[in-house]
DNA sequence: TTTAGATTACACAGACCTGTGTAATTGGGC
DNA sequence: GCCCAATTACACAGGTCTGTGTAATCTAAA
């Protein structure tokens, strides 16, 4: 057996490496021979999975959706671990910003598909906030939970060009403080 | 006269282009000819003012790279005064992100030079933050202008996916809470 | 062992891309 | 009127890209 066939779905391999390649180097930069080449298999059998490179496009964004999990630690905890969370991830090596957002900035403001999962996602993320706030009986959760998630998005942007975990660090404490200002007690 | 002959340098009027297509359909989605067509002009006078497509991307980012100026207004207005600007150009209708964060996003990671105008253009900004903030007395002047900056980036971002300019406002308000909390006093 | 479906190699069409070569043409300054 | 530099049209090389067509081969189940 000259390549090795593993069991997992063929799907979900081109998938695997399909988002490896499209995010760290860009969906415009890697062609479907590349990613095809990668996975070890024909181009052929590629598109026997995908009809298109769009549809891998839209399979690669759909895959990188993953919704908040829901836990049982304190509201205000969970809040500013997603920012402990966006530190490690800015630190490990892979990193390389919002995969939403590098999407749209790519793709161009035509791609209305991109853009719609991209907003769904960005407003996910928003609305799991609020409901931690919600929680924390906080006066104004919708705005607030804006606040957050623009701290979050902020971050991750300068940490793509700048490549410092710390803009996390300065992420965690301005939403600390605008918790504390909200009437959030907050002790780390 | 087929076609229009204006006086004003060649070398700007296909930056002026560049930037609109650049910026507007991405780097990697406009080709030269494109560019060249747009302008009206062949595609060899363009490359007999920039060597390569390279280059044209670089003087592009270079163009884009505007210093902050200096104002004789209250430093914490000025600061809220960017917030302000921010939400007026979102309104716009060619509002399409930070044309640094997406070069960055779309020419990978391997793209030191673009990289590197992106980190100047960012800190810049944080620069300019943080004097006014020195001329505010504040405790802790570098660590705020990163935070500002974060929130600058991030309705940015959150713009470039949700063409909603109120997340400028939302970024204002934060930042006005960040500017109290640091014992600077706003009015608006 | 037979069979059906997945996968393969490989060529190819058609489009687009960057960059160059070249000879003709324009237009402003002397 | 003449000259020189900029610009033009246009073809082309060489590369990449997406997507398809086809016939051979492999593999696992019946």
């Amino acid at each position: 057996m000259a390549s090795v066939q593993k069991k997992p779905d063929m799907k979900e391999r081109i998938l695997e490496t399909a988002d490896k390649l499209f995010y760290l180097q860009g969906i415009r930069a890697i062609g479907v021979d590349t990613i095809a080449a990668e996975v070890g298999i024909s181009k052929r059998t590629l598109y026997n999975h995908f009809p298109s490179k769009d549809a891998l496009i839209s399979a690669y964004l759909g895959r990188r959706f993953v919704q908040p999990g829901s836990s049982d630690k304190p509201p205000a905890e969970q809040i500013l671990g997603t920012f402990d969370r966006l530190e490690r991830g800015f630190a490990s090596k892979g990193f390389r910003g919002c995969p939403f957002v590098n999407a749209v900035a790519e793709l161009g403001a035509e791609d209305k598909s991109v853009k719609k999962i991209a907003v769904a996602f960005k407003e996910s993320r928003r609305l799991w906030f609020r409901d931690l706030l919600n929680q924390l009986g906080v006066a104004d959760p919708e705005g607030l939970a804006t606040q957050l998630a623009l701290l979050v998005d902020g971050s991750i942007a300068q940490n793509l060009v700048r490549d410092d975990p710390a803009m996390a660090r300065a992420a965690r404490e301005a939403a600390r403080v605008l918790l504390k200002n909200a009437g959030v007690t907050v002790s780390g």
